[in-house]
DNA sequence: CGGCATGTTTCGCC
DNA sequence: AGGCGAAACATGCC
């Protein structure tokens, strides 16, 4: 589930907490620093901001980084945001919980990090200086200097979260559908048009899934990823390939 | 039951 | 040096 698009998402979720004070926590210390809770307990949630795929939660005291791996989501005072508009057959098992943040004594958590896989972590003041630019910035041109002279499939690239923050498998397979592109064509061999096509897909494709309620609501849905059934487009069957070590999804006629 | 999965990091081999 | 694949992590789901 979790790419840029559904951290922002709970991003904005978790706004509607700023404000309150932190007065008791837990985590699942497999997935966090030591000594966690009491570096966070007593602070004041000030912001939250998101880098790629990572939620920030600024406080009076350190930064909480939220990192949701494959299975990772957010549940503010009780509700999953994303979990209402899609069908999820994960259930909400406490036994999932990973971290939770209490503002008030007797209530239930205000931020819950629920994570079955267990891929996810939490950290304290991460380091996001080296994230590409993000999702929610692209241009032409910052897109034409981050993909560089690099030789790898231009599918790999957009993974690369130094290259741009916050794509993950479904969307770089969402929008290099969008964009017309051959996901294995190297990076490099993108002329001027194709770089422009494929920031044009990511500009406007991405706010379109995220509102639809995120990664999973693009063209090549889970269905259709898993079925591989004829192209929207033009009717041609969509083929599946490892590319870079993901399943790719694509279009074998209009993605050239 | 076998295989696959929205992510990231590490290791070994060119 | 850098690219690349495989493995590891951990567990639910089809």
């Amino acid at each position: 589930m979790p790419e840029g698009l559904e951290a922002e998402i709970w991003r904005s979720e978790i706004e509607t907490v700023v404000g309150r004070t932190v007065v008791d926590a837990w985590v699942d210390e497999r997935v966090a620093p030591p000594g966690f809770v009491g570096l966070v307990v007593g602070a004041r949630l000030e912001g939250v901001r998101r880098a790629g795929k990572i939620v920030l939660i600024d406080t009076d005291g350190p930064t909480i980084g939220l990192h949701f791996g494959m299975t990772g989501r957010v549940l503010v005072d009780g509700v999953s945001a994303i979990d209402r508009l899609q069908y999820s057959s994960s259930r909400d098992d406490a036994q999932w919980d990973r971290l939770r943040l209490f503002t008030d004594a007797a209530g239930m958590p205000a931020v819950r990090l629920n994570d079955p896989r267990r891929l996810g972590r939490v950290t304290l003041d991460p380091d996001v200086s080296a994230l590409g630019v993000d999702i929610f910035a692209v241009t032409p041109a910052r897109m034409r200097r981050a993909l560089g002279e690099r030789r790898q499939a231009i599918k790999t690239v957009l993974l690369d979260q130094a290259v741009v923050a916050g794509l993950g498998n479904m969307c770089a397979d969402e929008v290099l559908w969008w964009a017309g592109i051959d996901p294995r064509r190297p990076a490099c061999a993108l002329d001027e048009p194709d770089v422009a096509r494929l920031a044009t897909a990511i500009r406007r494709r991405l706010p379109v899934m995220m509102r639809r309620g995120g990664s999973h609501r693009g063209t090549l849905s889970p269905m259709v990823r898993s079925t591989c059934p004829p192209c929207e487009r033009d009717g041609y069957p969509l083929r599946r390939d490892t590319i870079g070590g993901r399943t790719a999804v694509w279009c074998p006629h209009h993605q050239r």
